[in-house]
DNA sequence: CCAAAAGTGTTAAGGGTACACCCATGC
DNA sequence: GCATGGGTGTACCCTTAACACTTTTGG
């Protein structure tokens, strides 16, 4: 701590640090990115992607940067967690993590595979494997928090492509909330904020009725969020 | 930063502080209780109660500690609000504040009034002085945190007396609501939760029909939460 | 023509909302 | 007895939940 500015607070510091869970969607089952470790501790374990917060950046930015550096992944959904101070879950010293959650969806994964990352993984939320540090308890509560969120907020869109059929969609929500959800009344509900637009192009090549694509209009979302709007499941 | 042991973090790291957002009712207003600050910068300003994160504590710790250290207050409801890491948010230096809201009731306060704590005030939300720091956006975030929280999860009850009446419960609902409630509607609601007691003492000295006092049972509302019970407004 | 999944409406029950009068108490 | 706020019930509407058959497509 090299530094000619007065200090109003000199006592020793904790490490700050950032986790980000990053689910994504097969189109079955919900997913979570994670990276293994090279280094001890836990050389070899399944961790969260994440690192250290510079000086210069806001976590939110720390956590983008991460992101981008260790799984190649740019312009993702992001949105904070819960920040995790327990003073001994890292066994080198003090580290605090302020933990985020993204939701990514398969195309932009596709996109940024292959780059010069970490090696890394999808796991389905049931096949987990042991992690490192407290990250399966990030990872418990980043669950709590996407089933709560995805009822009063549209998230879902952006674990699916920009155009997806509304069964595509339906799986989602039940893959998130872990239940079962009514074919017709999910369809009436979901229609009925007129969020949806259906589009002319179908899926292709099914050996079944072909699905039609539908698109979600963020900004109109947004626009009508700002004039008492609220959207519920 | 003199300590033997190595490192694998060798930057500068930013300090970590707490603010706490504290939430009262004085059977009319939802309040904050502010401190005045001693030194600059800032000084003589209002701000939320708070300070630095020791190494040794969580930072949930740090917050109640200083809860305690700065309003005398003890054995408050305390939860985590998000992390505050704008890098100019302190012009002194990099200060990333993890802030809390707590929620006590007056009993409380008084219980703790006149100790040897600093110059504190409460101040309805509709008139709040010019704030130190980001504490301004800081309490707006807790507001909005509080108002959804209040439909889903029975916080109310932290900011009044063990016994208290449904007029007194409704009052609160509408000040952390910010709209008015139907009598009739809010009392069969409330009370089909069977989570409050009726007790045989009613209100005293009060130049109308006297109201009933209640009591909500915290203990059952966990029980009950663990078998999948879901409290609504 | 068969398998497989998409798409579509109606009904019954429950919960939410709106609403007006009588009751107890202190002064 | 009057002013003040506490306490109570009902009717309508809208939302939710349950439920089965027809359509399209590829093989």
């Amino acid at each position: 701590m090299k530094k000619e500015k007065k200090y109003t607070y000199d006592y020793e510091r904790p490490a700050l640090a950032t986790d980000t869970v990053i689910f994504g969607f097969d189109g079955a089952q919900v997913k979570v990115l994670l990276t293994q470790r090279e280094r001890e501790p836990f050389k070899n374990k399944w961790a969260l992607p994440g690192g250290f917060v510079f000086m210069e950046e806001t976590t939110e930015q720390a956590a983008k940067r991460l992101l981008q550096e260790k799984a190649g992944l740019r312009n993702v959904y992001i949105e904070q967690l819960y920040t995790f101070s327990e003073v001994d879950r890292d066994p080198r010293e003090r580290i605090v993590a302020v933990a985020y959650y993204a939701l990514v969806n398969a195309h932009q994964y596709e996109v940024s595979a292959g780059r010069d990352t970490l090696k890394t993984e999808w796991f389905g939320l049931s096949e987990l494997p042991k992690l490192a540090f407290d990250h399966a308890r990030i990872i418990r509560v980043a669950i709590e928090r996407l089933k709560g969120k995805v009822s009063y907020q549209p998230v879902g869109f952006e674990l699916l492509n920009e155009k997806f059929t509304l069964p595509q969609l339906q799986t989602l929500y039940e893959a998130i909330l872990e239940m079962p959800i009514d074919k017709r009344n999910f369809r009436k509900k979901i229609l009925s904020t007129g969020l949806l637009f259906p589009l002319e192009e179908k899926e292709k090549n099914v050996a079944h009725k072909a699905a039609r694509y539908y698109s979600f209009d963020k900004r109109m979302y947004k626009e009508l969020t700002k004039k008492g709007f609220h959207f519920e499941l």
